[in-house]
DNA sequence: ATCCCTCGAGTTCA
DNA sequence: CTCGAGGGAT
């Protein structure tokens, strides 16, 4: 066994070089692809390089350094986390949630400074990354820990998991920049940033585990902190986590004299440092980047929380000092959060027109996106069970769309107890009739005829806006016809009169006059409107509008078979099978019959077909100025088009009126064509009709 | 049998 | 707005 010149601690020397060479290339193409996305070298070209590196590893394990890249691909299974003492504690921050609470900041800092009001104070603003807080320790250039934030003083010990994450240099770089005030690597660094997961990212994790039937995350910090306490980092590394780095906590044999020139060599050191930070020479610049960044938010690959806002000179920061734990130099400053925790008070069972029971969670009131929310449905049975929800959880709430308010996710932590599981009732809550869920069904529904609550549902229905539009008509005054016994199915609605209606509590004589008025004018209503309003299971506006065309008179329905129902475009065997069930119901018979000697028995109107709108699939969306939505889609309808409430590859025309949301996106993804409500009216005009 | 497109039904709050 | 399911094309 020969030693000497050839051999270096049991390697060949040319070995030893070639293996320093590769990494230096490996980890300058890392740097550049991961932290500057400006790639260098092709991705075959890489793979090329980490798989000779890790042949020669593998061919001489003494070679294997700790900040080898292949180091990156993650280490066996732990089966927990140490504690990790922070040698500077990882302070948390005061917010502000207005820019009013802004310049109290900032004159709070004046006044502590004993500054006049006049002079300003430099800022330093930047994102704030809805991620989790992370500190990496640096010896020598080399990473040795890293560490969660934890509660400030004591983290966890996560170096295996972060060590996974390209974006964070296992080795720092020497400046590359040529001026004066390049820092050199200090002897000892921690630097802290935000490990994050990007919204492509996120989406294919939570694909892959649709797939594998595993739960998925519902948002991406969620997702990052899942990812970085993996016990096994081997599944870490599989994530594709990135991290902006954003601060120092303890070093040593390096200089500072602002928190901007700490950025700087971060980034000269090669961690990724955001490139959307801005000095601000006063407060008033910093509101500005905040209103700035309230917008163009939405068009980060990435979620953001807020922003945060610090004194730019350490000096002033040392004067300012901390208060508890938080500085009195820095401040959070909050977007309105679109997510809330809160508790579930109870899950409520409602009856809807249909018989449907669907649960609802009944919630401790919260503000959400700058409302307050209480109640949200859980849609129905296996929902309840798929998100596990349970009568005192603390649940995560959002508002979809931005609108209406769904349970994300029960927060499993901090359940007490074994609460019992949710259960849907077999008997109906209202009525007490049974309750079925017929084979492959997702709702159950009360088989009750006479269920106060569908009779209700149904009345509502019969009055509401798209069907008689009885305006002055609603709920509390239906509850309290039905509740005297002055109603008992809708076409009773017609031989109401003025006498019965003004003893009812809180009616007067005008609002009694109105409501009548209202009944009357109803009667005008179109066959397509009251057949709808008949609420005929699987018979929404469009069915009826299909019906009322093909046969023009309620009769001409009501005498159709099942297979001549089934004929009408848009209409199959289940469709056809409900609509002859329902005409074949002695009380329907009694409803109509009503209804005739009420004086209501509509024909359809004939379609105009108009050269401009004849055979088109027309999308109306957000809110237009000189038409409702509804008016909008049956005058096109009358003219020969198809209005349609989604926009698919099959769509002629989208009107996008104000505030215009994902269906003007989806349009212009699709290419479809857009034009707006003034443009809308102009071919109306064109073909030939006035609108008042 | 399977996919895609639509429609229907239920829901929240100011 | 979203989900589930019916209808029709493939």
């Amino acid at each position: 066994m020969s030693t000497g010149s050839l051999f270096e601690g049991g390697i060949p020397n040319e070995i030893a070089s070639e293996i320093e060479d590769i990494r230096k290339r490996i980890n300058r193409a890392n740097f550049l692809y991961y932290v500057k996305d400006q790639p260098e070298i092709s991705d075959a070209e890489y793979d090329r390089l980490m798989r000779r590196l890790q042949d020669l590893e593998n061919e001489y394990p003494e070679a294997v350094t700790p900040d080898s890249p292949t180091q990156r691909v993650g280490a066996i299974p732990q089966t927990e986390f140490a504690p990790y003492q922070h040698a500077v504690p990882m302070l948390s921050l005061a917010n502000a949630f207005d820019a009013d609470e802004l310049q109290a900041f900032d004159e709070r800092c004046k006044r502590f400074l004993g500054m006049d009001r006049e002079t300003p104070i430099e800022y330093v603003c930047e994102l704030k990354f809805d991620g989790l807080a992370c500190s990496l320790t640096y010896r020598g250039g080399i990473l040795v820990a890293g560490a969660t934030r934890g509660d400030g003083f004591q983290g966890e010990n996560i170096t295996e998991n972060l060590r996974t994450i390209k974006a964070i240099p296992l080795n720092l770089h020497h400046s590359r920049r040529e001026s004066p005030d390049a820092k050199a690597v200090p002897p000892v660094v921690e630097v802290r940033g935000e490990v994050i997961l990007e919204h492509d990212e996120f989406r294919r994790i939570n694909e892959e585990r649709e797939i594998n039937g595993e739960p998925t995350f519902a948002n991406p910090r969620n997702a990052a902190a899942g990812s970085v306490r993996q016990l096994d980092s081997r599944i870490t590394a599989r994530r594709n986590l990135t991290m902006f780095c954003y601060g120092v906590g303890a070093y040593d044999g390096v200089d500072f004299d602002t928190h901007y020139e700490i950025l700087c060599a971060l980034g000269d050191w090669g961690f990724k440092v955001n490139p959307n930070i801005k000095v601000a020479g006063n407060i008033d610049e910093v509101v500005a980047y905040m209103n700035e960044w309230e917008t163009k938010k939405e068009s980060l690959p990435y979620d953001i929380d807020g922003m945060v806002v610090k004194v730019n000179s350490l000096d002033l920061q040392t004067r300012l000092g901390s208060v508890s734990r938080s500085p009195r130099w820095a401040i959070a400053y909050k977007y309105p959060a679109h997510q809330a925790t809160t508790v579930i008070k109870e899950i409520r069972v409602q009856v809807g027109r249909t018989g449907a029971l669907t649960p609802v969670a009944i919630m401790e009131p919260v503000e959400v996106s700058g409302v307050t929310v209480s109640r949200a449905t859980l849609h129905n049975e296996d929902e309840v069970h798929r998100k596990d929800v349970r009568v005192s959880d603390t649940v995560v709430i959002q508002r979809a769309g931005e609108v209406i308010p769904e349970v994300v996710e029960v927060v499993k932590e901090k359940r007490v107890g074994d609460p019992e599981e949710f259960t849907m009732p077999d008997k109906c809550p209202v009525c007490g009739a049974d309750v079925e869920r017929a084979e492959g069904e997702a709702v159950a529904r009360c088989v009750g005829i006479a269920c106060p609550a569908q009779i209700r549902g149904r009345m509502i229905h019969f009055t509401s806006r798209n069907a008689m539009d009885i305006d002055g008509v609603g709920p509390a005054l239906l509850d309290q016809f039905i509740d005297n016994g002055l109603i008992h199915d809708p076409a009773d609605l017609y031989s109401l009169t003025i006498d019965q209606i003004i003893p009812l509590e809180r009616m007067a004589k005008k609002s009694a006059e109105n409501a009548i008025n209202a009944i009357e004018v109803s009667k005008n209503a179109n066959l397509s409107r009251l057949i709808y309003a008949l609420g005929i299971r699987h018979v929404g506006e469009r069915t009826a509008a299909s019906l009322a065309q093909h046969f023009g008179s309620i009769e001409a329905v009501r005498n159709a078979s099942e297979e001549e129902l089934a004929e009408v475009q848009d209409i199959g065997p289940v469709v056809a099978r409900s609509v002859a069930k329902f005409f074949d119901q002695e009380e329907t018979t009694e409803v109509l019959r009503k209804l005739k000697e009420a004086g209501i028995d509509p024909t359809e109107e004939a379609r105009r077909e108009t050269e401009e709108f004849a055979g088109k699939t027309i999308v109306f969306t957000g809110a237009m100025e000189k038409l409702t939505r509804e008016k909008a889609q049956e005058l096109v309808f009358k003219l020969g088009a198809n209005p349609s409430s989604s926009v698919s590859k099959n769509t002629d025309l989208v009107v996008a009126g104000d505030k215009a949301g994902s269906k003007l996106e989806k349009a212009i993804s699709l290419g479809v064509k857009v034009i707006s409500e003034d443009e809308f009216l102009e071919m109306v005009k064109q073909a030939g009709v006035e609108i008042d």
